[in-house]
RNA sequence: AGAGAGGUGGCAGAGUGGUCGAUUGCGGCAGUCUUGAAAACUGUUGACUGUCAUAGGUCCGGGGGUUCGAAUCCCUCCCUCUCUACCA
């Protein structure tokens, strides 16, 4: 959620960001904002000023009845009446007032940095690293849905008997290399200074609002209607929740935390040959980093996971590119975005298995999460977070580029956690 | 799931209709003392809104109600703890 005092200092700046985004309405939907704003404050004046007339006649009356005067306290109340009415309408106003601000308020992605390349479509995203060369694959290479039949390490049809499309059943190797890659990513975090955190993996409804998923994406998410909880679509939303209504100490910050966790998504709408084998599940296995940093801090903060996270896909030896969002392919709440890309080469297609986002005060805003600054007043922080990394599509990537007449290898950062070198 | 207790400021913990946004203790911050630190003493210390700054307003788990006036009474929902039951 934008923040007013900068739509109302920035006005044309902020339009000019929301046009980058593929927003259209951006000047009447701002303008209505101010303008609901202004309405606003007129209402909160006059209601507070009735409050205070009858926060006094009321301790008047308090004064008299207690020296006994209970005649004259009589007269006072009498005076209330049409004063208690006023306050009523005057406070339900500013609270259609308030639901109207912040139904306009929340309507509104965040604004994308100067940074942000123009373009409204995928094929806009700028690519600024390209690294690692796509293996040369023998003529009876597969990709990796058939593969791992072959190999009998990961089974949808089990998968679908037991759950449906989309949940597929690791077995024997294939589950071991799930493991073994959530541990080497998480170690790789830990070494990087996160702190591992196992969240829960149901959240409630505020914790949705917290992070932008409701009420907008409340579709994409398994939701238990006996209890009320949804499944996470990602580690960061219960991860980024634990800040919510928090305000930290400074010298706290900056919060570097990773999880593991399993990630749903029901996916609706989505299907077809792009989406086939691990390219796109309802469950998948994601390793999340989370960083809270103060606002001067969040720059290198966010290099900084763009740098981890390119270590770990070169550790792996999968051939990637780094893409710069365009405004128009940009997620509703970030503000900056790289997307990292592998190259799965049976497919011959680049698959995304991480993105890197600032969100500048735009989650913070909604979480109030803020932190004590050096002048004594309370601010809000920067949220950071990526995938370091998504597993099923590493997976895909690892198992096609890997192929070979004797099996697929495994890379040699893997193998003490794989403790096999081939899976045969 | 059943029975009981309870949810108050960073924490602990008072407060059962009238200057209570809230006694007090701890913690935090500033100062005195000290070469420095500790101790002791003094002061200070919530959030939001609003104003140029004051003032004013809101917030005692959430929502609603009674009342001139509610942390305090009523209704409702949520949550926590203890015991019992069940269970990895």
């Amino acid at each position: 959620m934008l923040q007013i005092s900068i739509l109302k200092e920035q006005k044309e700046q902020s339009i000019q960001a929301l046009l980058k985004k593929n927003y259209k309405s951006a000047a009447a939907d701002i303008d209505l904002v101010l303008h609901i704003e202004e309405e606003k404050k007129r209402v909160q004046l006059d209601m507070d000023n009735a409050l205070a007339e009858s926060n006094k006649i009321a301790k008047q009356i308090g004064e008299l009845m207690k020296s006994g005067k209970k005649e004259e306290a009589e007269a006072q109340k009498a005076q209330t009446v049409s004063l208690k009415s006023l306050t009523k309408s005057l406070q339900e106003s500013y609270e259609s007032l308030e639901s109207q601000l912040y139904d306009a308020l929340v309507k509104l992605p965040n604004l994308p940095y100067s940074a942000v390349p123009e373009g409204t479509t995928p094929e806009e995203n700028v690519v600024v690293l390209e690294h690692g060369t796509p293996p040369q694959l023998s003529e009876n290479a597969v990709p990796h849905w058939d593969l791992i039949k072959k190999y009998d390490i990961i089974d949808f049809e089990l998968g679908n008997k037991i759950a449906g499309a989309g949940f597929p059943v690791y077995k024997g190797k294939g589950a071991r290399l799930q493991r073994a890659l959530i541990n080497f990513f998480l170690d790789e975090a830990i070494n990087a200074g996160y702190t591992e955190i196992q969240p829960p993996i149901f959240i409630n409804k505020a914790s949705g609002f917290g992070t932008g998923n409701l009420p907008d994406k409340d579709g994409q998410m398994y939701y238990m209607t006996a209890d009320d909880l949804y499944a996470i679509p990602t580690a960061e939303v219960p991860i980024t929740n634990i800040y919510r209504d928090v305000i930290l100490k400074r010298e706290d910050l900056p919060l570097k935390n990773v999880g593991y966790t399993p990630c749903f998504r029901r996916e609706a709408g989505s299907w077809g040959a792009h989406v086939r084998g691990l390219n796109r599940l309802h469950q998948f296995d994601k390793v999340e980093i989370v960083q809270i940093t103060e606002p001067k801090d969040a720059a290198v903060a966010h290099q900084s996971m763009v740098e981890h996270i390119k270590m770990l896909l070169e550790k792996l030896g999968l051939p990637y590119r780094i893409l710069k969002l365009c405004g128009g392919d940009m997620s509703f709440t970030s503000a900056l975005c790289f997307d990292f890309e592998v190259y799965s080469a049976a497919q011959k297609r680049w698959l995304e298995v991480s993105s890197a986002s600032t969100f500048d005060t735009f989650q913070a805003n909604r979480l109030k999460c803020r932190y004590k600054g050096e002048d004594g007043k309370n601010h809000l922080v920067h949220t950071l977070n990526g995938s370091a990394m998504a597993l099923p599509r590493i997976v895909a990537a690892l198992l096609e580029n890997n192929q070979t007449d004797q099996g697929i290898k495994i890379p040699t950062a893997l193998i003490p956690y794989t403790g096999f070198e081939w899976i045969n």
